[in-house]
RNA sequence: GAGACCAUAGCUCAGCUGGAUAGAGCAUCAGAUUGCGGAUCUGAGGGUCGGAGGUUCGAAUCCUCUUGGUCUCGCCA
């Protein structure tokens, strides 16, 4: 919206620049054009186009030129409304800003949830994996990172136009699974998550690292799980009866906890379902030409066309690796449901694993493979170092969930707020994900970060939590004005009135949401989002604080006043859905 | 050893295709409440954008070199 008037004056500007530039002689073909530009301050205008480059070419200084593109495009007809102004070596527009607000008053009231939203990919159907844990134990504040920005990305995608479908692939196979079972099968007695009151992925979890203790003291360990995996894939009867009851376990605790994140998928592969399938391709690869076969069966890659060394696609003894069965998932999804995109939300340090996968699907001629992506993300560090597992320093997501929330809901009852609210746990769990989302989302993906629970769940500065509350304001005014709106139905909306420059800020920023949603989709960048949340909330925030809007000087204020907040109010939920953060009404 | 990524205020992070005096939050200090939720708001101090060159009218941003850090380079996943 504020894009079309930018685009207008743009082309306008561009057009006299252009004019210019003939007169003085320019040939057709080193015309430049200038691009649009924010100004540092908003009393300096809202639009600026910088005419330095111009300085050569017109032999005349940046200001002078200035002044007169500024008499030029006055006698223009057909301009958009809009002030100009020259500063310096700078054009600046300062757009009108009550036509603004009555059209994006227009399209907030006619698009409500909608708004914001782009055609950006609209008829593209996009697959997004993320989470992918292991059967053998719980998610972790990683796997938090992870979830926070493969649901963000998903609703991201949506709201610019896309089908978009969430896949999780579970990790369920492999030695690493066998260790927990074998550690089980000799110490667990029979314990059950019933007889022991843990959750399943917590109980699997320990004796995960039980097997951890046991293998220090007999070196036969390792071998007796690589053992059992063997008679897994054999099919043996009463390991795969152990596999199942176990898996179930960790699935069902997984589960909750995603219930508790608000993390769901629309559908999961399995790799115990898919990791032969890979292999087919491979040997079929292998038939072609495409890969070659060593001298003791191992099938391999060469990848020096793109600049890297050989890679093992199957071991001497037949069986597949990770990559084989990557290959495998990824040809499959293609068949289930033909994506335009597939990305694939992991940690930045497999990277290296991505490009040759990606590479060696384009290898097998499959076109598609053009269309795979990683969202790689940075690691997340504690305050006071890395998590290691082997140290014990490892974030449980469903600890750290429940630690946030215990916090809020201190908080709560600190400030009486507990017989307002219809559900203090209810409430207490919100801001918990809230703050966690927002503070995690917050950092550009690629980056790694420090993640500081207490400070996520503050209630000052720039959180979850700070964004909630003002929603929650709002929410609040608004129930006030409910008792009194039958006063002001006869009153129309009039932009005009909103003319102090918090309002014109803020109108603004409403307009300039749909950008944002596109440049987070373009970008798949959710910190894009939070960036935008928290400057149209500090915005809001401080206007709220010097100015009265339910007892505003005339009722023709209060009712701008107060559509004005409930657009805001509409942009708080539409970009809270995108980032995760409940939408509370009371908090 | 090779490659990739990163380096901005005491700490955690923004900074759009190069543009106006490099911005937030936390912490520190100083203020604001006969007010729609003070879980708020206002202000101050705090910077050689790791370093050195280069391109440009103009560089935190682009290029080269350099220093420091992280990750990757498994018949692990």
């Amino acid at each position: 919206m504020l894009e079309q008037v930018r685009e207008q004056w743009l082309d306008l500007v561009n057009d006299q620049l252009k004019e210019m530039q003939m007169e003085a002689g320019t040939g057709l073909d080193s015309i430049i054009k200038v691009g649009a530009q924010v100004p540092p301050k908003p009393e300096m205008g809202d639009i600026a186009f910088p005419l330095f480059a111009l300085s050569k070419s017109l032999r005349k200084a940046p200001a002078a030129i200035a002044s007169e593109l500024m008499s030029r495009l006055e006698k223009t007809d057909g301009r958009p409304d809009g002030q100009l102004l020259v500063a310096g070596p700078y054009l600046n527009v300062k757009i009108d800003t009550s036509s603004l607000a009555q059209s994006v008053y227009e399209s907030i009231s006619e698009r409500k949830d909608a708004y914001g939203q782009t055609d950006l990919y609209s008829g593209r159907k996009m697959m997004v994996e993320f989470s992918c844990p292991n059967t053998n134990k719980p998610l972790h504040l990683g796997h938090v990172r992870n979830d926070s920005i493969g649901s963000s990305i998903s609703e991201i995608l949506k709201a610019n136009g896309a089908q978009v479908m969430k896949v999780n692939l579970i990790n369920n196979r492999g030695v690493h699974i066998c260790k927990s079972m074998l550690a089980y099968q000799r110490f667990g007695n029979g314990e059950t998550p019933q007889s022991s009151g843990k959750k399943g992925d917590h109980l699997v979890g320990d004796y995960y690292v039980k097997f951890a203790q046991w293998e220090k003291e007999d070196p036969t360990a390792v071998e007796q799980a690589q053992k059992m995996l063997e008679k897994w894939e054999a099919g043996d009867e009463d390991t795969v009866q152990l596999w199942k009851k176990m898996n179930d376990w960790t699935l069902q605790g997984l589960e909750e906890s995603y219930r508790t994140m608000h993390i769901s998928f629309d559908k999961y592969y399995y790799e115990s379902d898919t990791y032969k399938l890979g292999k087919d391709k491979i040997l079929q690869g292998l038939a072609d030409g495409i890969f070659y076969k060593e001298e003791d069966g191992s099938v391999w890659a060469d990848l020096s066309d793109i600049k890297l060394d050989k890679k093992v696609l199957l071991r001497k003894d037949g069986t597949s690796l990770y990559i084989t069965q990557d290959i495998g998932t990824a040809i499959s999804r293609h068949d289930d449901w033909p994506f335009d995109s597939l990305t694939y939300v992991v940690a930045s340090e497999q990277k290296y694993h991505f490009q040759v996968l990606f590479h060696l699907l384009e290898k097998l001629g499959f076109d598609w493979a053009k269309e795979l992506h990683h969202l790689a993300y940075g690691m997340v560090f504690l305050p006071d170092g890395k998590m290691k597992s082997r140290e014990g320093t490892v974030v449980d997501a469903d600890d750290l969930v429940a630690n946030l929330a215990s916090l809020a809901r201190q908080e709560i009852i600190e400030k009486q707020r507990e017989d307002a609210l219809d559900d203090i746990d209810e409430t207490a769990s919100s801001i918990a994900l809230g703050a966690m989302n927002y503070y995690l989302l917050q950092v550009d993906p690629l980056r790694d970060m420090v993640f500081n629970p207490s400070e996520s769940i503050s209630f000052n500065g720039n959180t979850g939590p700070y964004l909630q509350y003002m929603g929650a304001r709002i929410c609040s005014m608004m129930r006030k004005y409910d008792e009194v709106k039958a006063q002001y139905a006869d009153i129309p909306f009039d932009a005009s009135l909103l003319d102090i420059s918090a309002e014109r800020e803020l109108i603004k920023s409403l307009a300039r949401y749909p950008e944002v949603v596109r440049k987070a989709g373009a970008d798949f960048n959710p910190s894009v989002i939070c960036a935008y949340l928290y400057d149209v909330s500090k915005v809001f925030s401080s206007y709220y604080h010097d100015n009265q809007v339910l007892k505003a000087e005339t009722p023709q204020l209060v009712k701008a006043r107060v559509e004005l907040c409930s657009m805001v109010l509409q942009v708080l939920r539409n970009a809270f859905t995108l980032v995760g953060i409940p939408f509370l009404e009371k908090m």
